[in-house]
DNA sequence: GTCTATAATTAGATAGAC
DNA sequence: GTCTATCTAATTATAGAC
């Protein structure tokens, strides 16, 4: 009936796996570490064994989650650079639906953020500086440009992050009031599409117009 | 040094204030029955007494909210009724702004819904039921029309109730990340019209278009 | 009818066994 | 170096005093 031993780094990688569900799901007060142990067959000191506390194992969870986000929409840095505004809207466009599927396939990510965002202490801190801010800046940055070109949506550059993140990922973080209400899958690949589309043509109505013309 | 006693309706809607709160800082189960007593200067079981549970002070809490909202933002029936589109297009880019307002006034109710909408259990079910599902139908419903009539955005009548509460919402919900990204004061009276500007416009772009034909 | 004292459970962290 | 046994504090609910 025994588990054969895990080594370090599988156990760590469960434990922080388990921890993104449960944290997601209950907020950073609300999840317990027994939960989160348990959910991986282990026992609740072995996270303090691991990971010193709480606290720590929250954030390599979100270090976790960040740069998996990076590896799914890519660096957005070479937005800035491209050589027309309508190549420029089109990047920001691919982009902007990269991060539709990755809000849909790891609805961890948002929940955790909109959790940590509600209240102002040291680990809101952390995060907005290691992995947050760079996201922010870029966003206001190609936004700015896009906004001149006539491309983007008339959303001032310092507030369109949040319309962003909070359109686009809404309905996966809430994905059980959207199958109440809805009846429908949210995760489904025909939603996920659908609603990229939706956000896409929305934010970026110029960018429509502009392939037709060309 | 003792306070004067409370008659029961003056510490049940303390209690149900302090509940909103704390409910929206750390979620159902982060939340601490004692917190939300001490708060408000009360010990912890007068909540079993006054509310039985602390489900049953989680509803109470909620109901208040939603009564709140309906008194903010109005009935949005007779939108449906307005003579001809445009019409209806002022009347729910109005509708729009107050729900903007709302949210910056008392974003317990984004917070609270959001931590809601993670979990498929009975809480979720009932507040769904009771609260959520006639704004999600009449959304929609208004939503289909100004689409037909070419004021409202290409987005699907489906998803559109998540893109508005998102985008409307979020940096109120994430109040305190908005002050860190940007040194600017979201809940200030001309970041709330500033945002509010910009999702009319960008939602309904032919609103703005008709306004200027008539 | 209302609140205080208290019970039963569960929280995260540490100390010491292996 | 890793995990198990245990500790202290905090959780919600109840029982009984006023």
């Amino acid at each position: 009936m025994r588990r054969p031993r895990r080594t370090r780094d599988d156990l760590r990688d469960q434990l922080i796996e388990s921890a993104l569900v449960e944290f997601a799901a209950k907020g950073f007060d609300g999840a317990s570490t027994r939960s989160i142990a348990e959910r991986v067959d282990a026992h609740q000191p072995q996270i303090n064994y691991h990971f010193a506390s709480k606290e720590a194992l929250w954030d390599a969870a979100v270090a976790h989650l960040f740069d998996q986000l990076l590896n799914a929409v890519g660096e957005v840095a070479p937005l800035d650079g491209a050589d027309d505004d309508i190549e420029a809207g089109l990047a920001f466009a691919d982009a902007l639906r990269r991060f539709v599927r990755f809000a849909a396939d790891h609805p961890e990510l948002n929940r955790i953020m909109v959790h940590a965002g509600t209240e102002d202490n040291d680990r809101l801190h952390r995060m907005l500086e290691r992995h947050v801010r760079a996201w922010y800046e870029i966003t206001t940055t190609v936004w700015t440009r896009l906004r001149d070109a006539g491309i983007a949506a008339p959303i001032a550059p310092s507030n369109v992050y949040w319309v962003i993140v909070g359109a686009a990922s809404l309905p996966f973080v809430n994905a059980p009031e959207v199958r109440v209400l809805t009846g429908t899958e949210p995760n489904a690949r025909a939603w996920v599409e659908t609603h990229a589309d939706g956000i896409v043509a929305t934010l970026l109505p110029g960018l429509t117009t502009a392939r037709t013309d060309r």
